[in-house]
DNA sequence: CTTGCTGTTTACCGTCCAGTCAACTAGTCT
DNA sequence: AGACTAGTTGACTGGACGGTAAACAGCAAG
């Protein structure tokens, strides 16, 4: 067996599928390998370490969140508005998935990871912060469609999208600490009203007080 | 010396900072009990684990929240909505201040330890559950403060206290993960928005479309 | 045919981990 | 005084961890 072979893949795979069930931390080299049928000495003819591991799973992750969630969700074929709230109801429908299979909600992948090393890993929390940047850009886009055929004419969409994306990491926080994936529906009823009530609407309230 | 000591204490306390600082898993027994000052026998004669420290730790966590951050923001010396707002300025600060000790945000300590353990230990999972409940409620109690005196007449309290709640939780998320205290601000100017527009806001845009 | 590169296999290393244990100290109660 | 208990100490256990080493297999190019 000379040249190629796809065990780098599947320890990719066997990667993004334990850490997001678990953790970085609580996932071990050996039990990647063993999932992904790859000797572990081969691991290490793979990748450096663990970590750059982690790294190449990131990106596998981003892709296979676009594909599975975030593309049908921020599909042309509604308003743009809506394609906001179908995310939440994609991952809500998503997150029920992960309920039935497995008992627990597993919540947001990146926010997973950003959380558990943006303290313990720089190149990590960059390579996530990165990641975040493009998703804000993503629902920017989104907004500045909504912006332009009038369903949303005053807001500001590169602010928009960073506090809509906030609150979209957040309700996936919520929805995992309560294992309910149904909050996430609920949660995502609010959304729009981030969206819609700009920086401005939120001083005037405060002032009126 | 035989009768009541501060060990147990100590403890608890070093376990919070290092927790906060680092994670669960990334801080040993050993550590926590050198930063105590705690031979690591005497350990184990007051928790029968570290997952029992860690639950002693989480309320002490959120004892030191409620004096530290949301108790000097949620004051009633000023109107509700202001309170809210304060919020935001208030971690902003804290999380300030962290940035100059130790070159790092480190966010929700309470949302850390959320997503890090909630899919590995139940029980953690339900306390930190609770937790999130009860500032929810003190939240809804605060909106409801707003309902009353007008300030904003039409909300529905809870509804939006939750979406609130989750709204913070992701802006810590995002200015951990961004490294960055002053995001917290920035992102703290849309929070209104939440509350003030309701679900009946949310669900009008939509149709409009 | 030989050199060299890509993979694969297995055994192994040192370290750190949570947790254990038994001996010991010093106060309290009877 | 003696028994009991709360607290302390430091050495220890077994296992898991990330990572290494060396031998080997197959293909490609010179």
């Amino acid at each position: 067996m000379g040249r190629q072979s796809d065990a780098r893949e599947r320890l990719v795979q066997a990667a993004v599928q334990l850490i997001y069930a678990r953790s970085y931390s609580a996932v071990g080299v050996q039990e990647i390998c063993a999932r992904a049928g790859v000797q572990k000495g081969s691991f290490y003819h793979f990748f450096p370490s663990k970590r750059d591991l982690t790294i190449a799973a990131l990106d596998e992750l981003w892709r296979g969140l676009q594909e599975r969630v975030v593309g049908p969700a921020f599909a042309r074929d509604v308003p743009p508005l809506a394609r906001i709230e179908r995310f939440f109801d994609q991952s809500a429908r998503v997150q029920r998935e992960f309920m039935e299979q497995s008992g627990q909600v597993l919540g947001c992948p990146l926010g997973n990871l950003a959380l558990e090393m943006s303290t313990q890993d720089p190149l990590l929390r960059a390579r996530i912060e990165a990641l975040f940047q493009a998703a804000e850009q993503q629902i920017a886009q989104t907004l500045e469609e909504a912006r332009q055929d009038g369903s949303a004419p005053d807001i500001d969409p590169a602010g928009a999208a960073r506090a809509l994306f906030a609150y979209m990491e957040g309700v996936l926080l919520m929805a995992k600490t309560r294992n309910d994936p149904e909050c996430i529906r609920e949660l995502g009823r609010n959304a729009l009203a981030l969206v819609c009530g700009s920086t401005q609407a939120g001083a005037r309230i405060v002032t009126q007080e």
